[in-house]
DNA sequence: AGAGTGGGCCTTTTT
DNA sequence: GGCCCACTCT
C-alpha cells in the first residue's frame, strides 16, 4: 500500500476534546457535516466557509470512528491539501494521519507508484512536466521525418497542448482540433502518429507526463478487476472540492473511486468554474444530481465576507448567465459602501490611481496586507508595477516563473533524474548537453548508443574515453567532464542522500557551467544551495523527485530564503485569487475589449465563463471595490482607441454602483 | 550564417 | 513584464 500523504510523522497524543458542532457551524454546514453520507453535492457560495464545512466534515468522519485511511480528500492544489489537513490537526489536535489528501495527480501517483508495472513501467518512472513534454514530442515530431514543407504543424508545446486537452476532456484528437484550434484541423491526422508515438517514446524512457498520472490511474481501476476491488475497499469516503473545476476524466476517477461504498461528497460553486480553457466541465458540478439520482443537494448562500453592496454586483452579474444552479446568496454583514467606478484617462492613470489610493488608504488604515489589485491577464499589471515601484510601495506579484522550473534548478535535478531512471533519455539529453562540444546532435548519438545497452549508467561508467561513441576532439572532452561527474556519483562513497547528491553535482561540474552560462550565476547558486537544504530532508532521491514534480511554489515563495516584504499589497490574476480575499479590493481593465477577452464575446459558453470570472473577482473584496477602466487604449495601426466600460458594468443598473471622476497627477519622470 | 538587440504583442494555469 | 520575431551586425 502506498504512504499516503501524510503532514508529519505520526507521534501519539491525547484524546482530543469532542468538537461542538452546532456552535462551531450554521444550520446548513451542520447539515452537509453530520448527513454527508451518499451522493452529495454542496453548492457552496463564495465566502459560505467551505473549507470549514469540509474540515468538519473530515473532523466528524474521524471522531466517529473512520480510519483516517478510509478518506480521500481530493483538492484542487497542494496547498489547499496541506491547509486542510492542518486544519483537520488542529481541530482534532490529532494528525490525521493516513489520510490520502492531495490533488488527482498526487493520488495518482501515490497508486501509480505500486503499480507501474501493470502499464509496463517500474516504480521509479520519471515525471515530465510541460517543458519535458514538449521536448519528448518535438523529438517524436522529429521521428516522422515528415517533409517540413508539406504542412503547417503546431509548435511542441502546442501539440503538447491539444494531446493534453484530449486526455482531459476524454475527447478525440480530431475532435479538439477541430473545435479549439481549426486553422491544423488538417494536420490530426498527423497529430495522431505524433501521439502513438509519444505514448511509445515516454513508455520507454519509463516516463508519465502529468495526465498520464490520471489517465493511467484510471486504467488501472478500469482494467484490473484486483485493484478496483481493494480501492473500493480502501476508501470509503471520497471528498472532492473545488469540484466545478473538474474535468471529464477527473469526474470518472472520482466515479471509481466512488463505486461500492457510494460516499461520494462533492463541494463547489457552478457560478466559479473558471478553468474550462484547461479541460475543466461545468457540467460536471451542473449534471451531478443527474449523474447520481440519489443525490442530497445542499446549499451553503450565506456569505461571510462581502457587505451587502459587493454581494448585489456579484448576484445581479451572474444572473445575466443562462446555466446554473439557481441560488440566493445573503451576508450577515451590515451594510457598507457601493462598488465605485473609476473611468482613467489611460492604463499609465488607470495605474497612478491605483497607487495614489493605495497608500490613502494606508494614510486611513488599512493595511497593504489587506488590499489587492486583480486583473484579467498579467501583463495588464506592468505599468502599476513600474508605478509601485516609483513609489516605493512593496507589493508582491503572485505566480510567475515557478522556482522548479527554472533552468538551472532543472539542469542539476536531470543528473538525480538518470540516476533513479537511466531509461530517462530526457535527462541524458539535458545533462549531456551541459557539457561544452555536446549539442543536440551528438547528445542524441551518446544516446543512442547507452540506449542500446542493457545498463546505460554501467555503460556510461565504463567508457571513460568514450571510444565507443565516435566523438569529435572537443565534444569527447565534454564527455570525458561528464563522465567524471557521473562516476563521482557512482563511486561506492559517493553520497545518496538527495541534498548531498545534488552538492556534488555542483561542485563537481555545474558551478564552473553556471558561472559561464549565466549572467547571474550567483543568484542560481544560491537557488541550488536552496535546493539543496531543501532535498536533505528527504531519505530518498526518487521521493523527492515525485514531490518536486508535482509542487505548486513559485520563484521566492516556497523553498528559498526570500520572503515577502513585511508589509505588501498583492498583484494577481482573478484566476490565482480564487479561495482567497481582501478588505480593499481593485479590479483593473474594466474595459470592454479586454474584459470580457475579446476571443470570447462570439461564444455564449465562453462569455459566460468570462462572467464567472467578473464574479469570482468581485466576490473577493470584503469593504470595498474599485472597478477601473482606462478610456483610452494606443493601437500601432489606428492610435488612440476610444474605449467603453465592460459589458458586465454596463449591464449591471446605474444605482447599484457608484462612480467616481477623478484627476490623478502624472508622475514626473517617464522612467 | 548565427548571435545580438529592439519593438510589438499579449488570455487565463495546475499538475 | 517577458516572449517572439524580425532586422542588423559580425
Amino acid at each position: 500500500m502506498a504512504t499516503p500523504y501524510t503532514l508529519h510523522p505520526s507521534v501519539p497524543s491525547t484524546p482530543p476534546p469532542r468538537l461542538d458542532y452546532r456552535a462551531a457551524l450554521n444550520a446548513e454546514q451542520h447539515r452537509v457535516v453530520t448527513e454527508g453520507d451518499g451522493h452529495v453535492l454542496v453548492l457552496a457560495g463564495p465566502g459560505s466557509g467551505k473549507t470549514r464545512t469540509l474540515i468538519y466534515r473530515v473532523a466528524y468522519l474521524l471522531e466517529r470512528g473512520v480510519p483516517p485511511s478510509a478518506i480521500l480528500l481530493v483538492t484542487f492544489t497542494v496547498k489547499a491539501a496541506r491547509e486542510m489537513l492542518a486544519r483537520v490537526e488542529g481541530l482534532l489536535q490529532q494528525r490525521p494521519d493516513g489520510l490520502w489528501g492531495g490533488t488527482f495527480h498526487h493520488i495518482g501517483n501515490l497508486i501509480l507508484r505500486q503499480h507501474a508495472d501493470r502499464l509496463g513501467l517500474t516504480p521509479t518512472f520519471t515525471i515530465l512536466d510541460e517543458e519535458d513534454a514538449g521536448d519528448l514530442l518535438a523529438a517524436c515530431l522529429a521521428d516522422l521525418k515528415l517533409p517540413t514543407t508539406e504542412r503547417r504543424l503546431p509548435q511542441a508545446t502546442v501539440i503538447g497542448a491539444i494531446l493534453s486537452l484530449a486526455v482531459n476532456t476524454q475527447r478525440p484528437i480530431a475532435q479538439v482540433v477541430t473545435a479549439q484550434y481549426p486553422y491544423f484541423a488538417e494536420a490530426a491526422p498527423i497529430l495522431e502518429r505524433v501521439a502513438a508515438r509519444y505514448t511509445q517514446r515516454k513508455r520507454q524512457a519509463n516516463a508519465m507526463d502529468y495526465d498520464d498520472l490520471l489517465l493511467g490511474w484510471l486504467r488501472l481501476l478500469e482494467r484490473h478487476d484486483d485493484l478496483r476491488a481493494q480501492y473500493a475497499d480502501t476508501f470509503r469516503y471520497v471528498l472532492v472540492d473545488e469540484y466545478q473545476d473538474t474535468n471529464r476524466l477527473q469526474f470518472a476517477l472520482v466515479r471509481q473511486m466512488g463505486q461500492g461504498h457510494g460516499n461520494i461528497l462533492v463541494v463547489g460553486d457552478d457560478a466559479q468554474s473558471i478553468y474550462a480553457f484547461r479541460g475543466a466541465d461545468v457540467n460536471n458540478i451542473l449534471e451531478f444530481p443527474r449523474q447520481f439520482p440519489d443525490t442530497t443537494i445542499f446549499k451553503l448562500e450565506a456569505n461571510y465576507r462581502s457587505t451587502p453592496e459587493i454581494l448585489q454586483v456579484a448576484n445581479v452579474s451572474i444572473q445575466h448567465n443562462r446555466r446554473q444552479f439557481p441560488k440566493a446568496l445573503t451576508t450577515t454583514r451590515p451594510a457598507g459602501a457601493a462598488p465605485i467606478v473609476v473611468p482613467l484617462v489611460d492604463t499609465r492613470q488607470q495605474a497612478a490611481f491605483v497607487a495614489q489610493r493605495l497608500l490613502e488608504l494606508r494614510d486611513e488604515g488599512t493595511a497593504l496586507e489587506q488590499m489587492a489589485v486583480l486583473f484579467r491577464a498579467r501583463y495588464q499589471a506592468a505599468e502599476l508595477e513600474l508605478e509601485l515601484t516609483r513609489r516605493n510601495i512593496p507589493y508582491v506579484i503572485r505566480g510567475g516563473v515557478r522556482f522548479f522550473e527554472q533552468t538551472h534548478i532543472k539542469d542539476v535535478l536531470a543528473y538525480l533524474k538518470l540516476l533513479v531512471n537511466p531509461a530517462d533519455e530526457l535527462a541524458w539529453g539535458r545533462t549531456l548537453r551541459l557539457h561544452d562540444g555536446i549539442g543536440q546532435v551528438y547528445a542524441q548519438r551518446i544516446w543512442s548508443r547507452l540506449q542500446a545497452t542493457v545498463d546505460p549508467l554501467q555503460a556510461a561508467f565504463h567508457d571513460a574515453a568514450g571510444a565507443t561513441l565516435e566523438l569529435p576532439a572537443r565534444a569527447r572532452g565534454g564527455w570525458q567532464r561528464f563522465h567524471r561527474t557521473l562516476g563521482a556519483l557512482q563511486l561506492p562513497e559517493a553520497p545518496h542522500q538527495p541534498g548531498q547528491v545534488i552538492l556534488e553535482i555542483v561542485a563537481r561540474g555545474y558551478r564552473p557551467y553556471a558561472e559561464a552560462r549565466f549572467h547571474d550565476a550567483r543568484d542560481r547558486l544560491e537557488d541550488l544551495a536552496q535546493l539543496a537544504a531543501f532535498a536533505a530532508t528527504y531519505r530518498s532521491t526518487d521521493q523527492l523527485l515525485a514531490d518536486l514534480s508535482l509542487r505548486e511554489g513559485f520563484k521566492g515563495e516556497t523553498i528559498t530564503g526570500w520572503s515577502p516584504p513585511d508589509e505588501h499589497v498583492v498583484l494577481s490574476t482573478i484566476h490565482q485569487a480564487k479561495g482567497l480575499e481582501w478588505k480593499s479590493l481593485f479590479l483593473l481593465g474594466m474595459s470592454d475589449g479586454q474584459f470580457p477577452h475579446p476571443k470570447s464575446i462570439d461564444d455564449q459558453e465562453a462569455l459566460e465563463e468570462e462572467r464567472r470570472l467578473f464574479y469570482v473577482a468581485v466576490t473577493r473584496a470584503k469593504d470595498e471595490l474599485y472597478l477601473t477602466y482606462p478610456l483610452t487604449r494606443y493601437s500601432s495601426q489606428t492610435g488612440e482607441v476610444l474605449m467603453r466600460p465592460s459589458r458586465f458594468l454596463q449591464e449591471l443598473p446605474e444605482t447599484i454602483l457608484d462612480h467616481w471622476s477623478v484627476q490623478v497627477a502624472d508622475p514626473a519622470f517617464d522612467d
